[in-house]
RNA sequence: GGGCGCGUAGCUCAGCGGGAGAGCACUCGGCUUACACCCGAGCGGUCGCAGGUUCGAACCCUGCCGCGCCCA
């Protein structure tokens, strides 16, 4: 009896409650260090830098999307016996951080930024981001990411601050940052310049206005959407060859309003097609304009300050909002009788703020750039030369095209919170860039740049300043380049080209072997989610509703690569409930004493479910290999939920049932052991996506120190078993068959149905009668026995004891389902075969595939047709 | 305007040259000692449209329609 089974009894409780455990389970991994790098280890590194959250938000679920992957690369690498780093750290979102700042103080009645003054402002910002980096770890946490918290960064910290500054100084002195009056994008909202990668052009509806310039003989039209600019001409273009107005080039004509006289100019910039083939010249506030400009000669005026109001014309337009000017200007010339046409609306692009929406004036000022055209050429030669591999591979189509047509960067920002510009100005108009170790300028006249860096050129250095860059250091020797990263595909642009420009300069190589680009997270009917949506889902309402497991396993089973998906709270649920099913399957088996440890019986000893099992665990976990390597997420998922599912809990678990009636017994041991094993290696296989459930099971099972540092699954040495593996599933489809029968002839699963089987010992199946009548409730005949009813499956056939009569109307309904299905596939099957063209050019195996099924259908069709026949008439 | 991608069961998505699949939803039956967050059985699809290639096309090619993204 019970005393042959193993003394071990589960204490595991009746129910998975996640939340009462996963807190306290994260912090026993943390305490004993299972998450820390050991550089002087000598096992082979492994090492992920995490995709550095903004200090100043809160993680949604694209972040949960990174964290769990990376956790899950992360996770079995270390349980594979790698050195394992997963390097986290935030970065200080400069513009983001700055606002929600100067919001707050709006909002509590304090002083403004320029009221408290630069150092107390940014010591207010300080205080803030304690309090806001402080809750993305406590979510980090939640999710249960594998970080090695004793290495976490900062992009303001000290070390990181001196790499910025040490690779902007290394680069000044190249040539590769300069400084320049160029026209950049304004956004009149943050008053500050941005990049071109921040701003979204959007199509709008505004008006196309033909004006006059000039009078009698000195007179040309043109046209323009933003008519308020025309205070800022300095000139008017038509294309040199244009007959029409070769006549007015190199003179003048006078302005209305301004009253100012400029000159025409040819240049073959112009379409002598669109519109009246001439153009207004606004140096300073058109970027087409500003290139004219140059090539003329041209005045450059700026006309509006850095909120975009009219400024410096010397008309009564001067302190009007740019578009209120719009209207204002339009409606004097109007009055003048300059208006010659109008189109409304007019359809046109216009660049955007991407952060706050506003519309960007182009705007004339002195910036810093990076000059990009060798540092892009080298991150596209990272690519190009398989140094780092881009997933999916279809990704770097866009890739290449960015690098290869990239523009200089803009990098200096009109804000306080960020990394100051290392650059000191003289009284004699020195520009004296100061490097880390160096000492600024002193005395009178010298001033540093008012100006702090983009956040993207400190999160560029990420990958080897978090390492200790630029020190020579043991982490950096070690972990550089970094194994993979991991991020939305939406940052591509923004911050991994970034990241290979820089680590191509300042290292000599790229920063990551491979890149997986995975998709967003969209709501349940695939919009994207936003707060004005409303449709916005809080990470943290899912764990605490169906704990981290469930978040994960929804994100890892969603995530294919290259495309978005889609999540909602009934899709979690659905993965609490795997979380569930494996927990019980999990107690059912420590409850009959699955045995883990007791290695695995010699196969001739194992039944055929046995084999199939431990057949299909080793096909499982390859496979799970294989697509993990290739970051394939949702597949290796979707592959270990049918498995626990479909096939172990399902069949296995049902079929052991009746192994281990006799606990005494050699096949109960044996059951016992294969149960063991398989749970073992699959909680194992598990546990990188869904870490909580499984490290509560396997320690369970196993009594093992914990499951994040056991060894991952490798193969046990099967065989396959194909001959019992067909049996296994002759028997399925035999069981199912009978079911199918029970219930449609509405036999409940309790009546007891006396029934006896033929031909198994013909089928090969002799030994599996007992699971049959098992899972198919069927008992064995007794004395007054007397069939009504067969199922005939295959070469086998269940004779039912139905104790009455059968449901004739509901059987010959079954039948002619069957029937049907069989002469449709005999159909399709002769149509094939009976083409020559088939037989002769397909493959052989195909053929015989083919041939094969017209027999069985054929069978099947004899079969039910006699079974139709002998049915009473009803 | 240029480029990329997608249109497969009610919904969300796999499949990408030789028997149309999954999860959720739905219908029917069941609290059968692992699990009702469950079990069993089922219903549901001219694979966007039209041509072409092929012995054979959801899958390859062309065009069209619809949708999305990136870039200008």
């Amino acid at each position: 009896m019970t005393e042959t089974l193993p003394p071990r009894t589960s204490d595991l409780p009746a129910k998975w409650n996640p939340g009462e455990v996963e807190g306290g389970m994260y912090q026993r991994w943390v305490e004993r260090g299972y998450f820390e790098a050991d550089p002087s280890s000598d096992r082979p590194p492994y090492c992920i830098a995490i995709p550095p959250p903004n200090v100043t938000g809160s993680l949604h679920l694209g972040h949960a999307m990174d964290h769990t992957l990376i956790d899950i690369l992360t996770r079995r690498r270390r349980m594979q016996g790698y050195d394992t780093l997963w390097l986290p750290g935030m970065d200080h979102a400069g513009i983001a951080t700055q606002s929600v700042v100067e919001r707050r103080l709006a909002d509590a009645g304090e002083p403004t930024r320029r009221e408290l003054g630069r150092e107390e402002f940014v010591r207010r910002v300080w205080e803030w981001k304690a309090e806001s980096g402080g809750a993305i770890l406590g979510q980090m946490k939640r999710l249960g990411d594998g970080v090695d918290w004793s290495r976490e960064r900062f992009t303001l910290d000290e070390g990181l601050s001196r790499a910025v500054q040490t690779v902007f100084k290394r680069m000044f002195d190249d040539g590769l940052i300069y400084r320049a009056e160029r026209l950049v994008n304004w956004s009149p909202a943050l008053q500050s310049a941005i990049s071109d990668i921040e701003v979204d052009h959007k199509e709008v509806e505004g008006e196309l206005v033909s004006m006059r310039y000039g009078d009698g003989d000195a007179e040309i039209v043109v046209a323009t959407t933003r008519v308020e600019t025309m205070l800022g001409d300095t000139g008017v273009a038509v294309h040199p060859d244009d007959e029409r107005y070769a006549h007015l080039v190199g003179r003048t004509v006078r302005m209305p309003i301004t009253g100012r006289d400029i000159p025409v100019v040819a240049d073959p910039y112009v379409d002598p097609e669109f519109g009246s083939g001439a153009v207004k010249i606004t140096p300073a506030h058109d970027p087409n304009d500003f290139e004219m400009g140059r090539r003329h000669g041209l005045p450059m005026p700026t006309i509006m300050d850095e909120s975009g109001r009219i400024t410096g014309t010397g008309t009564r337009f001067d302190g009007m909002d740019r578009f209120a000017a719009r209207e204002a200007v339009r409606e004097e010339l109007r009055a003048q009788g300059r208006i010659v046409a109008e189109k409304r609306p007019y359809v046109h692009s216009v660049g955007h703020d991407s952060r706050t929406g506003v519309v960007i004036e182009p705007r004339l000022s002195l910036q810093w750039f990076v000059r990009v055209e060798a540092l892009a050429k080298a991150a596209g030669d990272a690519v190009r030369n398989g140094d780092t591999t881009i997933h999916p591979a279809d990704m770097s189509a866009r890739f290449f095209d960015w690098v290869d047509n990239m523009h200089d960067w803009c990098i200096s920002r009109q804000l306080w919170w960020g990394h100051r510009i290392p650059v000191w100005y003289g009284p004699d108009g020195e520009t004296v860039c100061v490097g880390p170790d160096e000492e600024p300028p002193t005395g009178e006249g010298w001033a540093r740049d008012e100006d702090v860096l983009d956040t993207w050129f400190s999160s560029g250095l990420w990958p080897f300043s978090t390492l200790g860059w630029p020190d020579k250091t043991e982490d950096l020797e070690r972990y550089y380049p970094t194994s993979a990263l991991v991020t939305g595909y939406d940052i591509l642009f923004f911050w991994v080209v970034r990241m290979m420009m820089f680590g191509t300069y300042a290292m000599g190589a790229t920063p990551f072997r491979h890149v997986y680009l995975h998709g967003l997270i969209r709501d349940e009917h695939g919009r994207k989610m936003s707060k004005s949506k409303g449709n916005v889902i809080d990470p943290l309402e899912l764990i605490d509703a169906y704990g981290a497991d469930a978040l994960r396993f929804t994100i890892a089973r969603g995530s294919n690569p290259g495309t978005d998906m889609s999540l909602s709270d009934e899709w979690v649920a659905a993965s609490r409930n795997f979380t569930t099913k494996l927990w019980n399957a999990t107690r059912f088996a420590i409850a009959n004493g699955a045995d883990a440890a007791a290695g695995l019986p010699a196969t001739e000893s194992l039944t055929d479910a046995d084999r199939w099992i431990l057949g299909r665990l080793h096909q499982v976990r390859q496979q799970t290999d294989a697509l993990l390597e290739d970051f394939q997420f949702a597949k290796a998922t979707e592959g270990l939920f049918h498995f626990t599912w479909d096939e172990l809990c399902d069949w296995y678990i049902e079929l052991a049932k009746p192994q281990l009636a006799d606990p005494a017994s050699t096949t109960a041991a044996n059951t016992r052991a294969v149960l063991g094993h398989v749970l073992d290696a699959l909680l194992r296989l598990l546990h990188p996506i869904v870490p909580f459930v499984t490290e509560a099971l396997w320690t369970g099972l196993t009594g093992g120190e914990s499951v994040v540092v056991a060894a991952w699954p490798t193969d046990a040495g099967l065989a396959a078993d194909p001959a019992a593996t067909e049996r296994v599933l002759a028997v399925q489809r035999l069981i199912t068959e009978v079911r199918r029968f029970r219930t449609e002839q509405g036999l409940p699963d309790r009546r007891s149905v006396a029934a006896k089987l033929g031909g198994l010992e013909a089928a090969g199946l002799a030994g599996h009668e007992r699971a049959v009548r098992f899972l198919t409730r069927l008992d064995e005949p007794g004395d007054d026995f007397a069939p009504t009813a067969t199922v005939e499956i295959g070469n086998t056939h269940v004779e039912i004891d139905t104790s009455g009569a059968i449901d004739v109307a509901a059987e010959r309904a079954r039948l002619g389902r069957d029937l049907a299905a069989a002469q449709k596939e005999l159909d399709a099957a002769e149509k094939k075969l009976g083409n020559p063209k088939f037989t002769e050019k397909a493959p052989a195996n195909v053929v015989d595939g083919i041939r094969a099924r017209r027999e069985a259908a054929a069978a099947d069709i004899a079969r039910v047709t006699a079974r139709l026949e002998a049915l009473p008439s009803s």
